[in-house]
DNA sequence: CTCCTCTCGAACAACCTGTTCAGTTATGTA
DNA sequence: TACATAACTGAACAGGTTGTTCGAGAGGAG
């Protein structure tokens, strides 16, 4: 009995999650309506709401589930080591992860996974001697923003190239601009 | 008679243009429905939808009227000069820019003024010299998206700064990187 | 001043949301 | 297996939104 939960609501829940992330990719998130989930899912309108707050919440269920957007910053390595690991990742479930952070899905998930990524980045940056500090902050944002462009662009499939390419190019367009930061900032420190 | 338009025409428009950036900013661009928007601009119902589809239409009309969104790009100077002349223009109209491409604001139109920022980026670093291919759209997409994460996080308030911090920051970061690449394109060339 | 365009305002069907409730399953367990 | 319980059904509901229609009236252009 996986997860202590009665098996009929697994299936619901899983019916709607799956159901959500086929009408995303079908019509977009926006167009996707809570009767159109019911529907596909086969299931009753208030079994629905017995879930979920509404569709946004049913995005949230799905993004929660993908545990490789919560990688662990490290300090040894290259710098921005998760990079490959997540475009790799990615890769392997292009269709659920185009359905969540692609153009066709909501905002606030994209919000959500810049804030993920945000901290993880923040937390590299610190431990590799930056100082907090608005600046930092400004540069955090920077390598965000540039980081999920690309993998926006890319489950969309506005461009093609593998992990690997992708994770050079964003390490060599962000990547020394940073090293030279740090540099400074460690020249600044005792 | 400017822009030989029917006054009536023009005070419609405008009253219905100026209600979406307030209600934009008081709500946020989704929770502003055609009802709120008619209430608030005073304006009968038919009339609305006699000059716009819907909310997104009076979105992008709004936004065709930034013109400091629409820089030439140039071989000259330093790299992404633009960068400095946007961020002070953003800060003149802030609450503007803000309702446009705020947090607050729809997927539609963030994705819109990325579309702008791609072309302009695209065509400077190509009048540098690099070469069209699959490389130079990723870093394009990358410096699109740092400086558009920079903007979103300034005008939402979530980071305080000056337009001259801002494009330190965003030079110092992505500028090195672009900058290695581009040498490597020259020695390519003959 | 006159004509023509624009606006008004109400009314409309169609859709979506979120809730309720009584009746019907399916489950986990004793 | 039998049963108490939790989950699901399905329909109905009020409240809100959208986009359209229409005749009457007001305002501007010439």
């Amino acid at each position: 009995m996986p997860g202590t939960l009665d098996r009929r609501v697994r299936r619901t829940r899983q019916a709607i999650q799956q159901a959500l992330v086929e009408l995303v990719l079908e019509k977009g998130y926006e167009a996707v309506t809570v009767t159109d989930l019911i529907d596909r899912a086969d299931v009753g309108r208030s079994t629905f709401y017995a879930h979920f707050d509404g569709k946004q919440a049913v995005l949230f269920a799905n993004l929660s589930e993908i545990a490789f957007l919560h990688p662990a910053a490290s300090a040894d390595g290259p710098l921005f080591a998760f990079s490959l690991a997540m475009f790799e990742h990615v890769a392997e479930q292009r269709r659920l992860v185009r359905a969540l952070l692609g153009r066709r899905s909501g905002r606030a998930v994209m919000a959500h996974g810049e804030q993920l990524l945000q901290d993880l980045i923040r937390d590299e940056l610190l431990a590799r001697g930056a100082r907090a500090s608005t600046s930092l902050e400004l540069v955090v944002t920077c390598v965000v923003g540039a980081f999920m462009a690309l993998l926006s662009r890319w489950v969309d499939e506005e461009i093609t190239a593998t992990p690997a390419e992708l994770d050079a190019v964003f390490r060599a367009a962000v990547g020394p601009g940073v090293q030279a930061m740090l540099a400074q900032a460690c020249v600044v420190r005792p």
